[in-house]
DNA sequence: ATGTCGGGCTATGCCCGA
């Protein structure tokens, strides 16, 4: 089963991308961020002609979160539990939510799709609700490794967070100023893998960038960040037989500023060796 | 170069967010 994730920038600018690339990448499920609609407003009349089920979680022009896959979809969940809110003027505990984390079941292996808040700037209440959001992400995906245990999970999705050096090209992203790199912001996503979430690319991948800006040459200049990730299970993790990130869809027209990540998995029927498909 | 893209609005440019 080959599952990616990609922060497409607007599904209605995208669709047509979208469809393409899973079909010529052979892709079964696919977790996607900035959707950028209402669930009514999703295009997903040539997904389900290349036979993809589709939910969504979109509630305006803002984030939106949405899962395509070719096998069925089961005990799908808007949000998370403890998920924060956030809105202009509502920043206490009763803020509502915004749509940037949905969960599905596809054939045992429970998939999110995460679009975790930027947070404009250091101090910016926004970054308060950034770090927030990813410490009760956290305690959630905590507690069903408690109650599911070794079971196969992948968090998935744009985290807006660089966590090593070698993931910031961008000199406009200035240590000790901006956001993505800050040591708040790094530690939070260190919690991520500290309760047992693995980086499932990275050992496969160890280089290469997942966002280029669209300003100043960005791309041209490979002035990029890795900040889309796909955090495993212990039970996911084991199944990982390949990794890619697919550069090649920052080129051409009208590209999304994200790539897609994605990961191929043994079937959980058979220990047999998969050769590399890729 | 604040140099690019998305979205909405009531518009054919301006605002917001990234």
């Amino acid at each position: 089963m080959r599952i990616a994730t990609w922060n497409v920038n607007s599904i209605r600018t995208r669709h047509g991308r979208v469809v393409d690339w899973l079909v010529n990448a052979d892709v079964d499920v696919l977790a996607m961020q900035e959707i950028k609609c209402k669930d009514e407003q999703f295009p997903r009349e040539g997904l389900e002609a290349a036979g993809y089920e589709v939910v969504t979680w979109g509630l305006n022009q803002w984030n939106g979160v949405a899962i395509a896959s070719r096998l069925p979809i089961t005990d799908v969940e808007v949000g998370f539990r403890g998920q924060p809110g956030f809105a202009k003027g509502h920043e206490g505990p009763d803020a509502p939510l915004e749509a940037r984390a949905l969960g599905a079941t596809i054939d045992g292996v429970r998939v999110w799709s995460l679009y975790v808040p930027n947070g404009r700037a250091l101090g910016d209440p926004h970054y308060d609700y950034k770090l927030r959001w990813l410490s009760a992400l956290a305690d959630d995906a905590r507690a069903w490794m408690a109650a599911n245990p070794g079971a196969p999970m992948a968090l998935t999705g744009d985290f807006n967070v660089a966590p090593t050096d070698a993931d910031m090209g961008d000199p406009s992203f200035v240590p000790g100023v901006s956001t993505h790199i800050s040591p708040p912001e790094r530690a939070a996503f260190a919690h991520l893998e500290s309760i047992g979430l693995t980086d499932v690319v990275r050992p496969i991948q160890p280089d290469g960038y997942t966002f280029w800006d669209y300003k100043q040459l960005r791309f041209p200049r490979d002035e990029g960040m890795r900040i889309d990730f796909i955090l495993g299970t212990p039970g996911f993790a084991d199944r990982v037989v390949d990794a890619r990130i697919e550069r090649e869809q920052r080129k051409g027209d009208a590209p999304s500023d994200h790539v897609p990540v994605l990961v191929e998995l043994a079937s959980d029927e058979d220990d047999d060796d998969r050769p590399m498909i890729f």
